[in-house]
DNA sequence: CTGTTAGCGCATTCAA
DNA sequence: TTGAATGCGCTAACAG
């Protein structure tokens, strides 16, 4: 590879200085225009492209936002993920994307490395409750938001929908239908997010005056492998669940997955509720019932305050703590239970 | 928030100087232990981390590599995506994420913003037949592969599948199914890998003596909406075809939906092949038939081969163009036709 | 084995 | 309106 041109060659070519350059180069508004247009040609003529590197390093600004998610294949995160990529673009900034696979090792890691890489500012989709590193940076000022999570600390910004309500919108849901067996997929409590659904889910099920059966809980990490497995366990007893609520759409798909795979008709036989409403959920050959989260405008306006704390760090305000209503939306994979 | 320590500090109050703390973050061998522990100690109480910007500007690597996407929320980039970053993770590397969503203005503007930002290599998982950036970096030797594409390029690197092949195997299993009326939803001949999709299947029509109805096939840009309307018409259709082959198994999906949307079912009155097989294939709550991709293979592969570039660039050998084979599923969305 | 020195390619004063 | 000089925080010779 052929060294790369830099400002000063092109100052060379244009027979100005580097500074001027530079100074072309950030749109500086005294210059003659004379002078711009020869340096704009050199810049044409050797196809010269700034270092964003030396530029970031003079600067102290990389024009980088780190993206921490719990997995990028569960859909829920990609969808945000696609938002926030295209706000980030629109708005000049690049994402580096860190995928922990819900380890909170790798979710410190990765922290640890994107600070090192100088990004402006970093959202976390996936963390765990009193995560220390996330708590630090809140002490120091750092521009870090949490989506779709929230902690408690004087300083956090987080933009969230209410998990909780959101889980006593699908017992209750259920509960209309008839079910009283209701399994629930909760994932682990450590996060803050399961944490909510979780104390949403018991809540409800007293409310409504049901016991909760501990076998029909499944609170291990997120798996779609070890759902399947716990949901095709369950289904093969001989007092199974009538109905499933899962934390999230992913996990509702690997029970319909493991009832299918019984020869469990849904909703006839068994009915499910996910939750995120991913697109896929709006799928009419799969039409799954879930609690939506406005993922689109939650994404968005992640991206947005947390340009506004990188770039006016001057007034910080209030922190940015926003938590949206979630709506059930009933489809085909739910139905009323006949005994 | 207050200052950075830098490596001045760390050699300061270690008693040492700047280029000996340099040498034990980079693992120098030859140091007496004492010293080295000195400066570990520092580092560790000052909670020092490196500027790795500093870093890169001074060594000109920034172990970064750019990924560039379709569409993240196709499962087959994410999940690709995914094998990809948890593989950089392990060889020490940062990606920046890119979505195109399919526009080339947006592929040229983040191979731009990449190379600006000194990424030490690119994946383009999304590229356009003939693009010109990308012949360019091929030209100057730029590390860069096409994972899931090929290029005709005496030095384009590429890892692939055997687009054409897969395209086959659909119609084969198709015609062998009795249908005779295929509608296809190709997608867009400008990329490589639908191209040579669109040609197999032609092919294929032709070796079996089918002819090609143009009104069965949509050629337009992959968008779910538009394959759903597109589906939902044609299935209105007073002679509607019998089964669809669809290039990817997101627009695969999008036909049952339409299919769903119509009351048809699947495969009784439709049958259904898509292209990729994504993880939501295997789920028997939909059993889609497809043609797989080694996808994990590729995507570790695409990786090594990249890193590989990147880090011994003298003995270049020569390019690196893999083609990989696809084979069919048969699972649910498939039947015989009874006409 | 360790310190000194000179850049990396820019942004950013300060003068002119 | 422009140029010269300095430094961002590190790596990488080169001495010693």
């Amino acid at each position: 590879m052929k060294d790369r041109i830099s400002a000063y060659d092109v100052a060379e070519k244009a027979g100005v200085s580097q500074s001027t350059v530079s100074r072309v180069l950030n749109n500086y508004p005294f210059m003659k225009e004379t002078t711009r247009q020869k340096v704009l040609n050199a810049i044409e003529e050797l196809g010269f492209t700034r270092d964003e590197i030396a530029r970031s390093l003079a600067s102290k600004k990389t024009r980088t936002i780190g993206l921490i998610l719990g997995d990028i294949t569960n859909p829920f995160f990609s969808e945000s993920a696609k938002v926030i990529t295209r706000k980030a673009q629109e708005m000049d900034y690049n994402v580096i994307l860190c995928n922990t696979n819900h380890s909170e090792e790798n979710l410190n890691k990765y922290i640890q490395t994107l600070m090192g890489k100088r990004v402006d500012g970093i959202i976390v989709a996936s963390a765990d409750k009193d995560n220390q590193k996330i708590k630090e940076l809140y002490d120091q000022g750092f521009p870090i938001i949490l989506y779709n999570s929230i902690m408690e600390h004087d300083q956090a910004n987080y933009i969230a929908v209410n998990n909780y309500k959101g889980a006593q919108l699908a017992v209750e849901h259920l509960y209309h239908f008839n079910h009283r067996e209701i399994s629930y997929i909760a994932g682990p409590s450590k996060y803050v997010t399961t944490h909510l659904r979780n104390l949403g889910f018991k809540d409800a099920l007293d409310k409504y005056g049901l016991k909760m059966n501990e076998k029909f809980i499944y609170d291990r990490e997120f798996s779609y492998d070890e759902v399947y497995l716990f949901a095709r366990n369950l289904l093969n007893q001989q007092s199974r669940p009538t109905s499933f609520f899962a934390s999230s759409d992913q996990m509702a798909l690997a029970v319909l997955d493991a009832a299918a795979s019984e020869g469990i008709s849904v909703p006839d036989q068994l009915s499910v509720v996910g939750f995120d409403d991913i697109d896929l959920a709006k799928n009419q050959f799969i039409g799954l019932t879930t609690i939506t989260q406005p993922k689109e405008k939650m994404a968005m306006l992640t991206l947005e305050k947390l340009v506004a704390l990188i770039e006016e760090k001057e007034h910080v305000d209030a922190p940015i703590q926003i938590v949206l209503e979630p709506e059930l939306i009933s489809r085909k994979t739910t139905g009323i239970y006949k005994s």
